[in-house]
DNA sequence: TCAATATACATCGGCTCCGAGGTTTAAAGA
DNA sequence: TCTTTAAACCTCGGAGCCGATGTATATTGA
């Protein structure tokens, strides 16, 4: 999703891709050479995206990427209907976040957002004791433990809000561009 | 990791240690049985556990395991001296935080928050234009981007601000364990 | 002039993990 | 009584990813 993504914004080479990717995702766990061109030969196969020669620019020659018809289809298809670890996994969720845009709907968009915000709604409980009752945070002994969950409690609560307020700037959109159509 | 650290707390068997790591590190993504199982042994053979059949409280037998002492010893070098990927994902930390109570040492703990500390320091780089150079967050034109670096720099605050807090207390008990040792 | 470095691409073995399928046991319901 | 459901465990094939290794090219600097 990452290489379509980022593809969709400008044609780039193998290189480059790698340290953007790098930058945005791998920022928490790099991406290997090993997974990249591999990933970027099945784009290939795909009709994703087509590569021409070009000379590198400080030395050996480059393959330019450039995104497909196909691959723009192929990404916003993820992006409209992510796989539940692209809603749970916030790694994941972070970077379908940085394409989202490419999905021009805004009422599509708000779906997306609307799904995470419903994961994020169900409270977290993490702990139990010996015969399986669930710890309630103040009554948690260890500090980490403690600290854990004021931390992901915080956090959701300040991503929710963005959350909401994004979504209701989406649906407002979404509604001027029914009256607009509707005007016509 | 999380298997050996709740295996600390009290024996259970592989059914109930799947919910519970499926509660903590599954919320976001569920373990399964392919992965579980063949790990339990694998920690076995490495004698970090044993097993003890015991009658099913409500169906099939279970298998109660304990973890021994290699295990326990294994669980804290893994916590002392985590791998790179515990620091910066996000998932993999909050595991390792919910079991860093097992390393008993204060000073210890100390050094685990630090490196996390650490690493939240270093300030997100994550879009660049066409020609390579950074795009600062008020730059950038889609609202989700916007919207991942400001959630990102809050969570992170809070966070970075938990942390300090938290290694300032454990420094403070180090410090009277040693002032202790030194009048005793 | 020649080595060292950085760019840029590629492959391969190995490891981890998952999902699908399967087994056994006991309780619950029809 | 018989089927269904849930608990509890296990295995195997396949997919994905990584790290090591290797190649070619241009610049830098010793």
């Amino acid at each position: 999703m990452a290489i379509l993504g980022f593809l969709r914004d400008f044609p780039l080479h193998g290189y480059d891709l790698k340290n953007r990717v790098a930058s945005l995702a791998g920022h928490v766990r790099p991406v290997a050479d090993g997974t990249l061109y591999p990933t970027i030969k099945k784009l290939e196969d795909a009709q994703c995206l087509t590569r021409r020669t070009a000379p590198g620019s400080v030395a050996a020659p480059r393959h330019m990427l450039e995104i497909t018809q196909t691959g723009t289809d192929q990404l916003r298809r993820w992006l409209r209907d992510p796989e539940p670890g692209f809603i749970t996994d916030d790694n994941k969720w972070y970077v379908l976040l940085a394409f989202l845009h490419h999905l021009e709907n805004p009422r599509e968009q708000a779906l997306v957002l609307a799904r995470r915000r419903e994961f994020l709604d169900q409270p977290a409980q993490l702990f139990f004791d010996a015969t399986g009752a669930p710890i309630p945070p103040e009554q948690l002994d260890s500090p980490f433990r403690k600290g854990l969950m004021q931390i992901h409690r915080s956090t959701n609560l300040t991503e929710i809000d963005w959350l909401d307020r994004q979504i209701a700037d989406l649906n407002r959109k979404a509604g001027y561009a029914v009256r607009q159509r509707g005007a016509s």
